[in-house]
DNA sequence: CTGTTAGCGCATTCAT
DNA sequence: ATGAATGCGCTAACAG
């Protein structure tokens, strides 16, 4: 039977040193003769002894810890940073705390309250739903990362992909295949907080066309809400146009598959007759037929990315907006034209 | 600017009480004067007070949490669990804290150190890799309730679905349908510790057959490893084999998206040609074609069947083990015969 | 280097 | 009902 309740002083006794010693070699503070550590070290594992974390913090006023924030557990993006912090707080001192905000406000909130009683020494969010100003808040009270999610104000603590390089070189690719009559999938302004990327994918598309001779034909490029749904009434309303298209570019990969299936419904096959492409490369796991081309975020790197920075802040150093490269996955659902 | 390091004295003093005053209107441990508690509380929400969980912990003992341990966040059915533990713990003093063994047993042993390093008052595994001897050991010290995993020596711990029902229901229906030559794929014995569940619903399998007056043909049942190459393999095997059958019940969906790829790579329709199940409903979120008739396991009600009865441990009380039914989702990856 | 001591913030007897 | 006093287990000055 492990530790009961062996405190440090069990230890001390054991080892027949001062509890402070012991706290000394545990916490590696300051030297402590080679005989009494190795003494002190075997007491330890003599008898199984834990520290009592409580008692740490409250003596420390550190607690050691790190919370992470998301949206929701389920994706395989948020699966993908999760590794990374993971992988990134390695080795460090800290260990991680989570909290599924569930994509509400309120539920997030109490998760951020949670995390600021048990004193985390730092936060990442990923994505969340708070305001900037609310942001702004509590980084100014504790070390806090952004991920995938801009906050002008802190822009030195976010990391983000390059939505806008990517979306060019999405959309390059698909000049590349040969085509010409690109209809783009974009959302309004106001579905999200994911907002500004979806505008730089916007202005990603705009500008690799124009850079090809090509300006944008505004009957080809549709408004969705960022969901499924909206993929599919986006193809209706792009079908609906007379003008021909014969490439769709999705801002993310949710109303793709929408865009995918109402395709599919009409008849129309990818990639022989329309190319489509995504952005986020969500379902990797999923079965898709064929599977989308996309954008792939480096959401380990960036998870990774997440820890060292909240761990640079905690340790006072200065951080910096980190940019990162996404790759292109292509797949089976472009066709060369001509 | 909200709390810097306001305690339990300051609001004493704000009140003009003692600290223990204050203490018992926090922890409502014991009557205080109308007019004390009032001012109190006044000057709680004044000072925006909160309480140092360290400082509560290290004195009364307990931490007032709850440790989720799971393989990893990102699935659709651990997803359910998690809102259905949150749903469960509400209204409870007790908040929960959560951990991804992300499959590795390294990984969460030491998350299971961690909860235990936090004294956790409780515990919810969710599958896990722990032997069950370990989990026996742990179950011995801290209340533990396992879900959608069985341990035979913690039984009434355990919530999980009834495979074996479900498994009937299912093959039942394809018999409905008009199937007689139904395959099944399965797993080996060694590969998970869900073995169990699988070995449940091959008995299932077989009994409905059995019901129906049909014998098992050893040659349509192909065992394969719970992963979706696998089931592409089994798919493979069965070609290979000359039983003919017009249908494929999989015991788990992984493997029945590989078989689906098999399928459609041989040029072989579903369900025109042939009928396709699987088990779990990990796709719902996904893009199928079509989408796959399956087996929903009650998430959400299992998590907060868990909560409920960690709670229900914690608090001294008995247990009993639950076994939820599932449900068929039925779509159209199966045909009517004849 | 090492032992002694004073808190950390709060729950909890113990008196009153 | 309520205030004073202890102690939870550990860290961090503070003296040697």
């Amino acid at each position: 039977m492990p530790n009961k309740k062996i405190t440090i002083e069990d230890i001390a006794q054991q080892a027949n040193v001062s509890i402070s010693t012991v706290s000394r070699v545990l916490r590696k503070t300051s030297g402590v003769a080679a005989d009494k550590r190795k003494a002190v070290l075997q007491a330890v594992s003599d008898l199984d002894y834990r520290p009592n974390v409580f008692a740490q913090s409250l003596a420390s006023g550190q607690s050691m810890t790190i919370g992470v924030v998301t949206h929701n557990f389920g994706s395989p993006f948020y699966d993908g940073i999760l590794r990374g912090i993971l992988q990134g707080l390695e080795g460090s001192e800290y260990s991680p705390l989570f909290a599924d905000g569930r994509w509400d406000k309120t539920i997030e909130q109490n998760a951020l309250q949670a995390f600021l009683d048990r004193r985390v020494d730092g936060l990442i969010f990923v994505g969340g739903q708070l305001s900037e100003a609310e942001m702004v808040e509590v980084a100014r009270k504790t070390p806090l990362i952004s991920v995938a999610r801009i906050i002008d104000a802190l822009a030195e603590q976010c990391i983000h992909i390059d939505n806008y390089q990517a979306a060019y070189e999405m959309t390059r690719y698909l000049l590349d295949m040969g085509h010409r009559n690109i209809a783009h999938i974009t959302a309004k302004m106001h579905y999200q907080e994911t907002v500004s990327d979806v505008w730089q994918r916007y202005a990603g598309y705009e500008q690799a066309l124009q850079d090809a001779g090509i300006a944008v034909d505004p009957a080809l490029v549709v408004e969705g809400n960022l969901m499924q749904q909206s993929g599919a009434m986006a193809v209706e309303m792009l079908l609906m146009g007379k003008r021909p298209f014969s490439a769709i570019f999705s801002a993310n990969d949710q109303m793709a598959f929408g865009a995918r299936l109402a395709l599919y419904r009409r008849g129309i096959r990818v990639p022989d007759d329309i190319s489509l492409t995504g952005f986020d490369d969500e379902m990797t796991a999923a079965f898709t037929l064929p599977p989308l081309t996309t954008v792939r975020q480096p959401s380990v790197e960036m998870g990774e990315a997440a820890a060292t920075a909240v761990l640079d802040l905690i340790n006072g150093d200065t951080v910096a907006e980190q940019l990162f490269k996404c790759q292109i996955i292509v797949r089976e659902s472009v066709s060369r034209l001509r």
